[in-house]
DNA sequence: AAAATTTATTTGTACATACAAATAAAAAGT
DNA sequence: ACTTTTTATTTGTATGTACAAATAAATTTT
């Protein structure tokens, strides 16, 4: 049924095969958080903000290398789910994890680690650390 | 200004890295794709259209590794566009390239090789075409 | 001290994408 | 021949993301 990248015409286009890959592992990625009812962003954004409390939105925007207004509609979701509180004083905004994130910490590593055994056991050991590495490096490469 | 992939607590996380990637990635390939009022998905369509007129959205799917849902929604921008046009009959669908789009397969071509180009003087010429092999590689190894 | 500039965040809007359900036609099974 | 199942496509709806503009506060310049 679903087709190979590489039996496409396009496989050799850095487009076509980044952007196809970033789909597959999205998906995965949203099974394994799927459990938390959330989203591998909002996700990665709760954790940030579990592990620095009070951490701001530019530096959020920074760390997960996503605009600060895409910040922001993250952080209005997880306030809804009361998450996620928000303090505003001049122009600074922090974000402050609720009870009930804490609470659910431990499940958020869990899931973290579901989703790293699951590419893990697909890609290879060695392999995905090794893919990983040259994902990063190359990223790095197109920073303007 | 911007923050590198790597800086980041998540460097080593394959949803992390794979998305940042493709972002970075896909706004490269805007900004080349601008010059036709396009976005590279629909300049992808377009071409897999001119190469062979009258294939259906199914395929379409297969080749560009869309759903199909989403096939039927960039052929609708296509066609407002009047750079292609739908003939069903029964089940199925055909697609075909206007005149219009005949026109302008010369400067699609370009904006490939100008896309092309761009990438590979940042990444280099050979490391491209190997990371080019290896995200098609690994993500035919996703495929469920 | 007042004005101009820079910085941080949010809002309005648009877009690519997908899932689930709806159509509708073709194929297979009986 | 009629019913069931499968296949192809589209529609309704939702979501994550970004850009440009709007706020608004802090900093710098004059």
């Amino acid at each position: 049924m679903s087709m190979k990248t590489s039996d496409s015409q396009y496989a050799e286009c850095l487009y076509f095969t980044s952007s196809a890959l970033a789909r597959k592992v999205e998906k995965m990625a949203n099974e394994c958080w799927k459990q938390v009812d959330l989203s591998p962003s909002h996700a990665y954004l709760l954790m940030a903000v579990l592990e620095e409390p009070g951490m701001q939105p530019g530096n959020l925007a920074e760390q997960l290398q996503l605009t600060p207004s895409t910040i922001t509609r993250l952080i209005e979701k997880l306030e809804e789910k009361k998450l996620v509180i928000r303090t505003t004083e001049g122009k600074l905004t922090n974000v402050y994890p609720t009870p009930k994130a804490k609470d659910l910490q431990p499940e958020l590593r869990n899931c973290v680690h579901e989703f790293h055994t699951k590419y893990t056991s697909i890609i290879g050991k060695e392999e995905s650390i090794r893919f990983v590495k040259t994902l990063t490096k190359i990223a790095d490469k197109l920073t303007d």
